[in-house]
DNA sequence: AAGGCGGGGAG
DNA sequence: CTCCCAGCCTT
């Protein structure tokens, strides 16, 4: 529950998780869905998932019993290096280092480390450091006070370095460089990119066509679809046209109405006025990738269009 | 090496 | 709004 969520949110999940499943017995045999009823609202359902398949390994190779050596723990689904290491440093003192949220931004601080802690770099970097510092004994009690340190004092913001017991080892703090580390994770740029379908109907049928491999949604059936530039008549109604009788072989024109829908949908009332068509894809026509279909039997069909009947949505007008 | 996962909380 | 959170897994 700890992975990527914060200790104070976790609290009550967890007390309610373990009273529902005091052990790991009753965790493997409860049904699936039980489970993810107790995680609702902590997110990573992934997790929820892993842990029951965690719990079914321990019954299954372990004889119910948690595992005590690192290999074991850290086969587990859902536990990496950190989590294994914490289990067994904290539960059983074993001597294995931990690196997670509060350990990047404390450790990267007194070693100095300037550049993103995250990447392999730089993990690489941390993981030995983290090593090197361990006692011969009370490992664990090391892991907690440096987790504690780094989450209470060496805070991401406005730290109490006046506080800190190892501020005289800290190479940031020296070259006073606290505000610069951790350097932040580059963020993963992203284009927003506006695209429309178009449903062309004609004689109670509907034009769809199969996503080729390689495209998103391969495999699976859409409408004409396309990116568009513009927003605004009539440019964009000659940008779908043209995606349209690209894709499809499907010469159309669209009316003029245009309704804007909800959910940041803009939703066009076409009309067709006519077909200059590919003889292979036309009206009635259909191919392996390309069919009319009557509207009634879109929903048969694993449509990249999900959420809602395609067919009740269609019926209208 | 990069992205996806998913909420809530703080500023 | 943005940033951050006791990471892990797949591609």
């Amino acid at each position: 529950m700890l992975q990527q969520t914060q200790v104070e949110t976790v609290k009550s999940y967890y007390a309610r998780f373990l009273k529902a499943f005091p052990n790991v017995k009753q965790l493997a045999a409860a049904e699936e869905e039980k489970v993810l009823r107790l995680w609702e609202g902590l997110g990573y359902y992934r997790r929820a998932r892993q842990l029951h398949a965690a719990a079914q390994k321990i019954v299954a190779e372990h004889d119910g019993k948690f595992p005590t050596d690192f290999e074991s723990v850290f086969a587990l689904p859902g536990v990496g290096r950190y989590t294994a290491g914490a289990i067994l440093s904290l539960s059983l003192d074993q001597r294995l280092p931990i690196v997670e949220a509060n350990t990047i931004r404390l450790y990267s601080r007194l070693i100095g480390y300037r550049d993103d802690p995250t990447k392999s770099a730089g993990q690489k970097v941390l993981w030995q450091f983290a090593e090197e510092i361990l006692p011969k004994k009370n490992s664990g009690e090391l892991n907690s006070a440096m987790m504690d340190l780094g989450s209470m004092i060496c805070k991401p913001q406005d730290p109490l370095c006046g506080e800190c017991p190892v501020a005289g080892h800290c190479t940031a703090r020296l070259e006073n460089l606290v505000d610069e580390i951790p350097l932040p994770k580059q963020k993963t740029k992203y284009t927003d990119v506006t695209e429309a379908a178009v449903v062309v109907r004609s004689n109670g049928k509907v034009l769809v066509r199969r996503c080729a491999q390689g495209e998103r949604w391969a495999g699976l059936w859409d409408f004409p679809r396309a990116a568009v530039e513009s927003r605004t008549d009539p440019k964009l109604h000659r940008e779908l046209t043209a995606a349209v009788k690209k894709q499809t072989g499907v010469a159309i024109r669209l009316g003029e109405k245009m309704t804007t829908m909800r959910h940041g949908v803009t939703r066009y009332r076409i009309t067709l006025h006519c077909f200059a068509a590919n003889p292979a894809t036309g009206p009635g026509k259909s191919t392996a990738d390309q069919k009319w279909l009557k509207i009634s039997d879109l929903d048969d069909l694993p449509l990249s269009v999900t959420g809602r009947k395609i067919s009740e949505i269609l019926q209208q007008p």
